[in-house]
DNA sequence: CCGATGCTTAGCCTGCACGCTAAATTCTCC
DNA sequence: GGAGAATTTAGCGTGCAGGCTAAGCATCGG
């Protein structure tokens, strides 16, 4: 099988292309991409009810949004009397950055 | 409610945000970034035919994928005979470059 | 015009993402 | 140590994304 025809993203290292897989996935949905934009908008960290109270959606469901963006990287937590403070990542949206790379050093 | 609260991504236009929506859901799947990328490291068109050959898939589920592509914005297609004949939009990324800018210019 | 080729549409099945409520956990303060 | 606050975990229901096969539609070559 050609490489043209495996396709240039084969030759992406696995771990890198699980980690695209992790951060796409987690920027699919838009009360994920919003955690985010607040979260970076007032300074880089939030408590847990502070992200939960900015949905309508039941706190539960908030918490695993969190867990998704957790997991892909783009959120830590620490935790501080009973609160869980979470602070994003940015240098992980950096993947995202890589990824479009390839569309501008596009071959002519 | 404040403004903090409801969050600022809710200050983008509703139709920027819905091209946001389709965009960053049609780059969740990896069948479909891998279609871009080898779209674009092909010079940005090939035949649905060529696309399908990329994978194990049948053919009709990438038929799907590149639908899911084109009403992002992402794929355009022209009718070449009897073959089809999709082409990337790469402006339309610029979206994703323009939603990341948000997290370069974090305040202070 | 007929069969082959290229591709989409129709329609089915399955698993999982994402919503919920109720219960558990962990910490605080009196 | 017990009430109460902050948050997660457990577990359930439903819709839809994404896989498939079979059928339909153009178009080309002979």
């Amino acid at each position: 099988m050609s490489d043209m025809k495996r396709g240039i993203a084969k030759r992406e290292p696995k771990a890198k292309r699980d980690a695209y897989e992790a951060v796409f996935t987690a920027l699919a949905h838009p009360a994920r991409r919003q955690i985010l934009l607040t979260l970076n908008f007032e300074g880089g960290s939030m408590t847990a009810g502070e992200i939960a109270d900015m949905f309508e959606h039941a706190w539960p469901t908030t918490t695993r949004h969190i867990q998704v963006l957790e997991s892909a990287g783009l959120l830590h937590h620490a935790r501080e009397g009973r609160n869980r403070v979470y602070h994003i990542d940015r240098r992980r949206l950096e993947l995202v950055r890589d990824w479009l790379a390839w569309f501008l050093k596009d071959p002519h």
